[in-house]
DNA sequence: CAGTATCCAGACCGATACTG
DNA sequence: CAGTATCGGTCTGGATACTG
């Protein structure tokens, strides 16, 4: 599952992006260079179905929808967070 | 880092293989079914260059090498073993 | 605006042969 | 035994167009 999380060059910018408040795909494709809604959509599935993101939907026109992370996530990404702070330690020696 | 260690289907192999005490790259090899030569030895030297494993060399022939974690490897292995507690966690309900 | 479908270049990885 | 080089098929993901 990790594998299959961070397999990707995208998913850890798109976990950050959430993070910071953007929740909205048109807002999530927008704020990231290079992402395309192919890869976008790809991602968001595979946070769904691992359960690190839920799908919120409001019944407007336009339509508006709005991921954010699930408890799980949460925990998740953190534990991301730790193995990067793991890092810097690391090289700074 | 975390992508471009894990963004590889064998690496969490041969991380669980060197854990288990297989530390020369053939036995490494014959104990994963499926892993070549080549895709060891990449997997190797980036778990060198990020300084997860270091390489122990012997002056014997023939030639004798070995592959051990740092203190870095261990604890980034114990981060990957939370995160696959955490969804066994979340699996279960 | 959200999401899907298609097409195609390029990266990856497995098989194999080879060197030290 | 440890490690590198090469070649070729597969699969990913980027561009684009499209539907609801």
């Amino acid at each position: 599952m990790v594998e299959s999380i961070v397999g990707c060059k995208w998913s850890l910018h798109v976990l950050a992006r959430i993070r910071q408040g953007i929740h909205r795909p048109g807002a999530l494709r927008r704020s990231t260079r290079g992402l395309t809604t192919k890869v976008l959509n790809e991602r968001l599935n595979k946070f769904l179905r691992f359960g690190i993101v839920e799908r919120r939907v409001f019944a407007q026109v336009p339509p508006r929808v709005e991921y954010h992370f699930t408890a799980f996530g949460r925990k998740f990404i953190r534990l991301l967070d730790e193995i990067e702070k793991l890092q810097r330690d690391v090289r700074r020696g």
